[in-house]
DNA sequence: AGTGCGACCCGAACGC
DNA sequence: TGCGTTCGGGTCGCAC
């Protein structure tokens, strides 16, 4: 599923291949992918906009255009391809960006999660689903006492805490498994007691793991495919997440599945001890 | 304010 | 074989 190593190699991507086009036409096969603003207010604005920039911000894609962002959420399934005008339209592209030179923007969406909004440029960082997104893992101001407070009254487990895109942005359901097993943490562990040095485990592994992740070209797992161009090889550098059963890579104790708020979680509990 | 859970979707995996 | 059921995954909105 698109974490932020996997919108981070689409953007990179795309970048290469729709700069500068100028969209005459939008198809738009599934109105609830879009979120805001309504599905013909949408259209009407973003028809002879050009593609200006690529950006990412958390797991959220950014298009630049001339005057407006277009911001695009994967959520599990989404992907963008770009096809030719004639080819076949297949029965999950739900949403088609025409491009003057006969090419399209696809976005495929098997379990149309996926959603789009189109704001006024000068609006973007007050925009609500931005707006309230915490820090990204590169970011100096990732620190162990940033996390301190903002973990100070959660008496969840880390895990679900490291999902909450309020503090850091862009670790999902397989790369939380994979910062925690680093960290020799339990995944059950309430984010209020870490301790100092394993906060900054949390910080090292974090941003070591996505780097890697994006140096992988993103992880390919399960019903996620590929992209235009992106047929992510991290699954191959993956600890724990999808290995129940599997010898821990650390001591050869089987990797062991539990749900924790609701979410498949993989650890080693000899590793990652209480 | 913090927490828990259903809803949104549908293909794949599973159980019989 | 076929059919019904369960699962998963990110985020939001609502109930407590």
């Amino acid at each position: 599923m698109p974490e932020l190593p996997e919108v981070e190699t689409v953007k990179e991507v795309l970048k290469t291949k729709i700069l500068n086009k100028k969209i005459v036409d939008v198809k738009i096969f599934y109105e609830k992918t879009i979120e805001y603003p309504k599905v013909d207010e949408f259209k009407s604005k973003i028809i002879n906009q050009q593609i200006v920039n690529i950006h990412r911000r958390g797991k959220w894609l950014m298009f630049e255009l001339n005057d407006y962002y277009l911001l695009s959420h994967l959520r599990m399934e989404g992907k963008y391809n770009i096809k030719k005008t004639t080819e076949a339209l297949d029965k999950h592209e739900h949403v088609v960006f025409v491009f003057d030179d006969k090419e399209e923007l696809r976005y495929r969406d098997t379990r149309k999660f996926g959603k789009m909004n189109l704001v006024i440029k000068k609006e973007i960082y007050d925009f609500p689903v931005l707006k309230k997104l915490g820090l990204e893992p590169d970011d100096d101001n990732l620190t162990v006492d940033y996390l301190k407070s903002k973990y100070k009254k959660k008496n969840l487990p880390i895990k679900s805490v490291l999902l909450d895109q309020q503090i850091i942005v862009g670790i999902g359901n397989i790369y939380a498994d994979e910062i925690l097993f680093l960290s020799k943490i339990n995944p059950l562990k309430q984010a209020k007691k870490l301790t100092k040095q394993q906060l900054q485990l949390i910080i090292d592994n974090t941003r070591g793991v996505l780097k890697r992740a994006i140096k992988a070209g993103g992880t390919t797992i399960r019903s996620y495919t590929s992209s235009e161009g992106v047929h992510g090889r991290f699954q191959q550098e993956l600890l724990v997440h999808g290995k129940e059963n599997e010898p821990c890579p650390q001591c050869n104790t089987p990797i062991i599945k539990i749900k924790v708020g609701g979410r498949g979680t993989y650890y080693c509990k000899n590793c990652q001890k209480m």
